[in-house]
DNA sequence: AATTATAGATATAACGGTCACTCTAAAATA
DNA sequence: TATTTTAGAGTGACCGTTATATCTATAATT
């Protein structure tokens, strides 16, 4: 992949995240990217598909922390991966999940292709936790805890949020 | 209070609640209430002002509930607390926390009146449980599940939701 | 009761600015 | 040489906000 496409993608998914993507326009990404308009156009067709690549690509991440998480020798798998959901909220800037972010500033307009990714990324998360032995109503809960603690991160400290998520986990 | 100015209020909810601050134009509020342009601007001197005027309200309408459902005979605080916070998911759109998503679209600009009534409308709600008997640490763990239960209901049944919320808050 | 003053709402236009997006033609890179 | 990137200007549309002028209904004064 061309430097120059990374950069823009990198740089649109913080700006994104940091601001909304409403609120912030395609001239600030290439600006701060250090690269031309006409290369972002280059790359990507409109400012949709900027955004559902980045959506791609943060999923993808997102899964494979987890998948790293699973690894770990300690604790039930339940822990495991909260462990693993915690160190994505550290490593993040604490505004919330880009995905249900996403769908409200595009929400009505379902037949929009951010809003079906949006949908198909929670679909998945259900699944991930399914097909790693957790019952269907364990999964459920196990993503309420999750989306608790990304919503909570955002105005707390993420470790009184551990000291509480922890607990809730561990009598799933 | 005018009812222009109600009418005003109300649709610039709604509006807001359902595209976003940014993705919502004075012009698009105005013409769904069938107020004048210049009407808003005798009500309110900005966007800005209008936003909080509309969380202030939407705050004291959350925490009426939260009164009421208090008043509930039967269960634990925390059951009829969870309770009131479900209906007030039932009769909302589905579109998380207008708080949080305050802070989202607004968030770099921590001097913002906006953001400040974020932190301390979640600093209210840990202080309201407190206040009605909780610890701390169980009012944190509360707080996470309604956050989660907020989350999760803008991709999922209010229905699933509430079935595993409700042993969530049983065994706090 | 008749006149005047006040306040609120109206429609319309304009302000400077930014939006997503397009085109062009030169410059840089491979 | 072929491709990518660049800067810059331009598109029409919308942004929040302000200004102006007209209308209407109620309130205050005579």
């Amino acid at each position: 992949m061309s430097s120059k496409k990374e950069d823009l993608l990198v740089t649109a998914e913080r700006l994104f995240y940091s601001h909304g993507f409403h609120a912030i326009g395609l001239k600030a990404i290439v600006q701060e990217a250090g690269v031309a308009l006409m290369t972002l156009y280059n790359h990507f067709n409109s400012k949709e598909e900027l955004i559902l690549e980045i959506l791609n690509r943060r999923e993808q991440a997102y899964f494979d922390l987890l998948e790293q998480a699973k690894q770990n020798k300690t604790g039930s798998i339940e822990n495991r991966l909260a462990a693993g959901h915690l160190i994505w909220l550290k490593n993040s800037s604490s505004n919330g999940c880009m995905f249900l972010r996403a769908k409200e500033e595009f929400g009505n307009a379902p037949d929009q292709l951010i809003v079906q990714k949006v949908y198909s990324h929670k679909e998945k998360m259900l699944q991930f936790f399914q097909s790693n032995g957790l019952s269907p109503s364990v999964a459920l809960q196990l993503s309420l805890l999750f989306e608790g603690a990304t919503s909570l991160s955002e105005t707390m400290d993420i470790e009184k949020i551990e000291n509480s998520l922890i607990p809730l986990v561990q009598q799933l």
